[in-house]
DNA sequence: CGAACTTTTGATATCACTCAAGGGACGTGG
DNA sequence: CCACGTCCCTTGAGTGATATCAAAAGTTCG
């Protein structure tokens, strides 16, 4: 299901560790840091598109660390229900909750081939020691998730599926732009509909008409297995359910005008 | 809206300084270290019920620590509609990302009356430096609380209003359980319908009449601004909407059996 | 070319929301 | 102590948003 293979020099897109790259933005890395960042995240693992790379509830004495690719955490229910509960890209570590418990509370796939560091969880706990500035900035990575967490509770809680779906959009892209060094605005993220349906709670089915209607409108894109943002300030106009307003009784008043036409 | 006092003695419930008995769940403090966190929470403030305790966005430089009383996280939409994010119990620090910058992104309101410890955040940072335990512990609170807020989105995400009332009621059973030392099973807690309304992403109407099935199975009750369990065991087994196959189908076989009886 | 997956579509069912109003508990002030 | 307002709970009728079911069409891949 993953084949290991060791690459001690190769480097993701840009240059630097992506795990520095992530933690740089919350702290200030000295040199000392950056090397054993690096020392840290030696060795790999490369994992095909769909495995899953954690089970909830195992017991495990490494990290992973996303250096290419995306992978997401979920939850399933007796029933198969499915909620995905964040998504993980490059620099994202897949087990934030290493300290509190070896067990972990949810499983984590992967969505499109990926690699990851694999980094034991005593060695981490080590180089913390020795460089309390990592410790920091995985605490505030980790307070950065829970933030996350806030907004999406947030957003199947309250907003409807159009508006819901905009807003996960928009967040999204903004994670993707800042985990990559890409340039804001549109941009594109490889979600099947299903996958959005399990993050958003609703249905495949309702989702990809909601999607239709945003396609319609001109502010997003989207085909297989890839969902593009075109027109993101719009898009984080979209009203809820009420916005249909503006449409259906348009037709309605298409033929009241018919008719008086006749009649003149 | 907020009477300050100051009680330099005043002890809560239990003999021990809730904070203390928060993070002693998590790592084992030691006499100094619990020595500081006493002198930490010596400023101490009372809120009166359905007071603001803090402002989405509002730059602070204290934390709270309840010591008395429940308080919640929220945040509004524009339009008014609220999503409840979690609830602060003894010991509960309010603003748990005060590393990550000094803004907060959500508010925090009080239940009932409330006493809350007011420690600067300069201070409380010096007093990790000095007692690292005491950061370990803080630390560790805030990843079980991501744990919380990953559990509350599977529930508003998938389960249906029946199960999602069910289980949160009996969630929140157990953390008031650990966070007083009270007995488990069935408990209490002081909640208006529309709290728990604008915490599962329901209507206040749908949430009274989901309240009332519970109640008339006999598994919960509930009064004036609280709810209590009754049966913890067989809430957990609720089933979603489908139980309501369970009821009328027998209606309409008895329909089909009358006509038998009549034809033979 | 078939198998598996993703996206679509239509018809129907139902869960949950909205609107509207009435009743009960509690607090307050006369 | 009663009258009143407010907040909380309750109820009913009607609507709407979303789920469910079923099946077809397009993709990718082997």
């Amino acid at each position: 299901m993953a084949a290991e293979l060791e690459r001690p020099a190769a480097q993701a897109s840009c240059s630097t560790n992506p795990l520095i790259r992530k933690l740089d933005k919350f702290i200030s890395l000295g040199p000392q840091d950056q090397l054993t960042l690096d020392h840290l995240c030696r060795h790999r693992r490369s994992i095909e598109a769909n495995a899953t790379l954690m089970h909830e509830n195992a017991r495990l004495s490494v990290v992973f660390v996303v250096l290419m690719g995306v992978a997401y955490r979920y939850r399933l229910l007796a029933d198969g229900r499915r909620q995905i509960l964040g998504y993980l890209m490059a620099g994202d570590m897949c087990d934030a909750d290493f300290i509190i418990s070896d067990r972990c509370d949810h499983s984590v796939g992967v969505l499109t081939d990926a690699v990851v560091a694999v980094i034991p969880i005593p060695e981490l706990k080590s180089a913390i020691a020795r460089c309390p500035r990592i410790g920091d900035g995985l605490v505030l990575a980790s307070q950065s998730e829970e933030a996350v967490l806030r907004r999406w509770l947030l957003n199947v809680g309250q907003r409807h599926a159009l508006q819901r779906i905009a807003h996960f959009l928009c967040e999204m892209s903004a994670q993707l732009h800042t985990a990559q060094c890409l340039p804001a605005g549109s941009l594109s993220m490889p979600l099947t509909q299903h996958e959005l349906a399990d993050t958003m709670g609703l249905t495949v089915v309702h989702v990809n008409r909601c999607l239709q209607r945003l396609r319609d409108e001109g502010l997003i894109a989207y085909g297989r297995k890839r969902v593009t943002i075109v027109d993101r300030d719009r898009l984080l106009q979209i009203e809820g359910p009420a916005a249909r307003a503006t449409v259906e009784p348009a037709v309605q008043r298409a033929d009241e005008l018919n008719v008086a036409g006749v009649s003149a």
